[in-house]
RNA sequence: GGGCCGCUAGCUCAAUGGCAGAGCAGCUGACUCUUAAUCAGCGGGUUCGGGGUUCAAGUCCCCGGCGGCUCACCA
């Protein structure tokens, strides 16, 4: 609230000039702590009785007693007590904590002891005032429950909640897992454009932007398979990126315009190596963080372990589906399938988009457990090598947990001149006003044309990989500052 | 985009169409082992915005805003 100051903001500015008058700096520039919160617990038979230094954000109720008080303070480890006694502290410093409020931050040095309920406490012999906050926090048990304002200001949800700040350290240390696992694996990390004069490599709506020095409409990166090809034709034979891509559609549970992708090409290996990489990535970077594969997931229980089960499209369509999509040889026939089915399909579907439709609504919510669904349509994925030369399959992969697509992989199409003819393809399909039809992009083919070893890639959804490792249902949940509407009037 | 629900004090929530309230937070005072501290007292409101109905609207009606859930769309 710019200008007007609410009650309580007046009233902890006030103790800021009180504090000024005192000749108390209320914003030092530094403070020396010998242990963190955790530390000091974890430790504390050693520590006991020996003076520490901790610092940190005061949270929750200040417990003021007259001559002596308790609070908690918040550093990057947790919450220790402290306790401020006239005594120990004398008149100054007791003046100072006279002056404390919830939300300021603190340094206290003094003796690490338990109180007489057991709680390893700290008795302030000194305390050092480092911060003040002029806003109230929120409420402290109730916590903060208004989502808007958990997303829209989510330090505040950092500072109310421990089990968001577990859900993005998690996050965090699993990011650090996966560069780990794949550096172990001989990939190299490498960072392409998300500024693009061309969004290729996926099906989906890009951002549009301009660039004023050049004077073009320039796109957001909605993939980034494309660049990563160009690396491998290069001769970086393991190469991956962990970035941002950009997507201009929904936004619900499992969707964010902006979303974290992890994604790797690996020469000389086809999807079924690619499988092996994906289920062992995973499974390792859950038994790195969780000390296990199993997980916990709504009211069910995900085992990561390897192997996970290979299951073609067709048959999971047949299985989970009831509709055999290769016994329809025309798009018509299909369609009444579908509608058959219980979906509302439109006239102007093609085979692509009946499959896809068919395949997200009626089996991929089934599936749950770790699976890989493989072998797809050729006219579905551009992208992807062919079974054999006359086959009407593709090698392609997607890995389901959760009931959600974490990872799309496949040996990629390495032959430059089909790889043209079906990019003609989808490029006749957008130009019938088909949104789903990816671009032709004449740079990479001409990469390509250059000779590309076989390869095998991937694309991982690293926020959907931590939703299932964090049993966060909502992919907000793992993304510290989603995207939410413009607040209107500031 | 559709449907349902919600928006009241800093926070969490009340209020058969009839004086807008409680708890916490804040302020004043008491209290040197509390942890939802306790006890006594005090202040705090554009009831999301606009319009309408009514003697009277937080409450009913209309329009708008924002959010949540959900369906649709979308890799």
């Amino acid at each position: 609230m710019p200008g007007e100051l609410d009650e309580l903001t007046q009233a902890r500015v006030r103790k800021l000039d009180a504090l000024r008058e005192m000749g108390v700096d209320p914003f030092p520039k530094k403070y020396e702590r010998s242990h963190l919160s955790g530390e000091l617990i974890q430790h504390f038979e050693e520590i006991e009785g020996t003076t520490v230094r901790v610092a940190g954000r005061l949270v929750g109720a200040i417990r003021d007693l007259g001559g002596s008080g308790f609070a908690h303070i918040l550093d990057a480890s947790g919450r220790i007590q402290v306790l401020f006694r006239r005594n120990t502290l004398g008149a100054e410093g007791f003046s100072v904590y006279r002056l404390l409020d919830a939300g300021d931050f603190v340094g206290v040095a003094g003796k690490a002891m338990r109180t007489r309920t057991g709680e390893i406490t700290v008795e302030a012999a000194e305390l050092t005032f480092l911060s003040k906050a002029i806003r109230p926090l929120p409420e402290k048990w109730h916590g903060l429950t208004d989502v808007e304002k958990r997303h829209r200001q989510r330090y505040l949800d950092l500072i109310a909640s421990e089990d968001v700040r577990r859900v993005f350290a998690l996050r965090s240390r699993a990011v650090s897992a996966i560069r780990r696992f794949l550096d172990g694996r001989g990939f190299l990390e490498v960072e392409t454009p998300i500024l693009q004069t061309l969004a290729a490599g996926a099906a989906a709506r890009p951002f549009e932007t301009f660039s004023n020095a050049l004077d073009a409409s320039l796109y957001l990166r909605i993939a980034i398979e494309l660049h990563l090809k160009r690396a491998v034709v290069g001769g970086i034979e393991r190469v991956y990126e962990i970035g941002r891509v950009f997507r201009n559609e929904g936004v619900d549970r499992q969707h964010n315009p902006e979303f974290t992708m992890m994604e790797l090409y690996q020469a000389y290996a086809d999807y079924e190596d690619i499988m092996e990489l994906v289920e062992s990535l995973v499974s390792s970077v859950a038994v790195e963080l969780l000390g296990t594969t199993r997980v916990q997931w709504g009211n069910d229980e995900i085992d990561l372990a390897p192997p996970w089960p290979r299951r073609t499209l067709r048959e999971l369509m047949i299985e989970l589906a009831g509709v055999d999509y290769a016994a329809y040889g025309d798009d018509g026939a299909l369609i009444a399938a579908a509608r058959a089915a219980g979906l509302n399909p439109e006239d102007t579907w093609n085979r692509a988009k009946l499959i896809d439709e068919l395949k997200s609504s009626l089996v991929d919510p089934k599936l749950v457990q770790p699976c890989f669904v493989v072998d797809y349509p050729a006219e579905t994925t551009p992208l992807a090598k062919r079974k054999s030369s006359e086959s009407l399959l593709v090698e392609r992969f997607e890995a389901f947990i959760g009931g959600m697509e974490i990872g799309d992989a496949f040996s990629e199409l390495n032959d430059p001149i089909e790889q043209r003819r079906r990019m003609e393809d989808q490029a006749a399909l957008g130009a019938e006003g088909d949104p789903g039809a990816q671009a032709l992009d004449e740079d990479f083919l001409e990469a390509l044309e250059h000779g590309m070893p076989p390869t095998g890639g991937v694309g991982i959804g690293i926020d959907r990989l931590v939703m299932v490792l964090a049993n966060q249902p909502n992919i907000r949940e793992v993304i510290l500052f989603p995207l939410l509407r413009p607040r209107v009037g500031g």
